[in-house]
DNA sequence: ACAATAATGAAACTATCCTTTCAGTTTGCA
DNA sequence: TGCAAACTGAAAGGATAGTTTCATTATTGT
């Protein structure tokens, strides 16, 4: 190795800025399994990546190299000296930055969070709130407090996407009795509440459940007092090495309800999803392409 | 792979005895640089073990593959699992539901993606926007788009409470002029744009470079229009198995910034939060215990 | 010591891979 | 809007790598 001390996904990394559309995709692929990816026939990088070989045997050459199997070459050597260094610690997750930086340690903290949570979760719980969010035949209420409310929104945009009758009720604790007033039996509330247990939040629910709905909770380790109310909770190791809690294991588990009800629904979702293209078409919301 | 959990340095070890002479001696110069020596041509490595090429694709057929590229391929596939950090190498994370369950689909999805985009982040980059966030000279303005909002406001809540002059931009966009009226040159705007990228936020990010204002932008693995106007990006990859894109990684950086950058200013912020305290505890919004 | 068997490598052959050219397409700019 | 430059992938060529054959050498048993 010439280069002292750059690896080749240092390189490539430095270039990126410079790396035309398929070379970008190509990069991408190339780091996504690095660096196994690499030492492949250049064909099957170009296939995972969705590129021709010529577009790889054209990157190779602008990064510096006489051809592909210079690359590979290289890449060996890299990988060799990596092997032999003492210690190949990938027990750090932002490379190049010591694993005392917050990147590390927050990252950490929160796939900890993550891997004690999921092992908590009752499975049986989580199919039963899917369906339940499925069901379209009653009204589903969603509302958070005043963190958790970006969480209540966040799958208010999903789930009004996928099903009808989704109802986002705002923080603002005026306006909950004329929400209130339509809840029909059966009807599903979904709530937020994490740590600082708003008051308002559980009159709520306790208003809720007096007119027979059913509670879907979202919530911390410590667990609401909500939780009595609810048919179903849901809790999450929100600690991290900051002065607030951390929503990622909370907003994992709002994700994968999400995809989980979308299975569900799909025949159902799919014109819905159509229809709401069409109408992003007509308003010209979105760009194009890239 | 068709031997459940077995590598094929094992394989080679355990047939070490039944080889002959120059096979041994392969054998042994395999093993001394596993496994970059195996993923270089056939005669680099006849070369390094002083045997000839024949010997090596007898004993790679020995070993049960059908070829040399056979076998390669299988050491490779060994290398991509092997660097995926034992952390993240969990089958199941929810135990008690089938590795195929959703639960487990996703969270391998989301710990992958953040893993990705870890790797990817310049820890000066990270470090820098985290400065600038924590820059009280100038405005920080906050904006996101149809789905980000929410991660907008999530930062937006939190910035909030540890410094001051911190707006949120509202998506609608016909109150966009109002908010850039007051924007000075340096100020700092936090844009959040994933795909489906949307033409106003573009709009509103040429207005606010337009007005001298640094961006820092938060995209996805592809890269919104944006980040050719932004000083400071940061991507994450966001594909999970659903229908819709994961916003956990991103969710993950915006923690980790609000973390960082709370550590910075901790002193100014002490106040603050006592100040928000005594507040908190007059409206009654809180319970007082758990 | 001799013959039979196994092991080994040189060389030829075949297959695969890498590179380059070229034309179609997109992108950026005036 | 039109033109020029750049990007991209199909296809062909040239190069390299992997396999097989076969003659030579080492090994083992008698």
């Amino acid at each position: 190795m010439e280069d002292a001390e750059q690896t080749i996904a240092d390189r490539i990394q430095a270039r990126l800025e410079t790396l035309t559309r398929a070379e970008r995709q190509l990069a991408h692929s190339i780091l996504e399994n690095y660096p196994a990816s690499g030492l492949g026939p250049i064909s099957a990088l170009a296939n995972d990546a969705d590129v021709s070989t010529p577009t790889v045997a054209r990157m190779v050459q602008k990064l510096g190299f006489k051809g592909y199997p210079e690359f590979q070459s290289e890449l060996r050597e890299e990988l060799k000296a990596k092997v032999k260094s003492p210690i190949a610690k990938h027990d750090t997750w932002a490379e190049g930055a010591p694993s005392g930086h917050m990147l590390n340690r927050f990252t950490e903290a929160v796939i900890d969070n993550i891997r004690y949570s999921l092992g908590q979760i009752d499975t049986g719980d989580f199919d039963a709130a899917c369906a339940q969010l499925a069901d379209t035949t009653s009204k589903l209420h969603i509302v958070g407090g005043r963190i958790t409310h970006t969480m209540a929104e966040y799958l208010f945009l999903h789930m009004q996407m996928i099903r009808p009758d989704v109802i986002h009720i705002q923080s603002t604790s005026n306006a909950w009795p004329h929400y209130l007033l339509d809840v029909k039996e059966d009807d599903t509330f979904v709530i937020f509440d994490v740590r600082r247990y708003e008051s308002n939040t559980l009159k709520l629910a306790e208003m809720a459940r007096g007119r027979g709905a059913r509670i879907i909770l979202f919530t911390d380790q410590w667990r609401s007092p909500i939780h009595s109310l609810a048919d179903i909770c849901f809790s999450s190791r929100i600690v991290v090495p900051s002065a607030w809690d951390s929503a990622a294991t909370t907003l994992l588990l709002v994700e994968t309800a999400i995809a989980a009800v979308q299975d569900l629904m799909w025949a159902d979702t799919k014109e819905r999803m159509q229809t709401l293209e069409d109408m992003f078409d007509q308003t010209k919301l979105f760009r194009k392409f890239t």
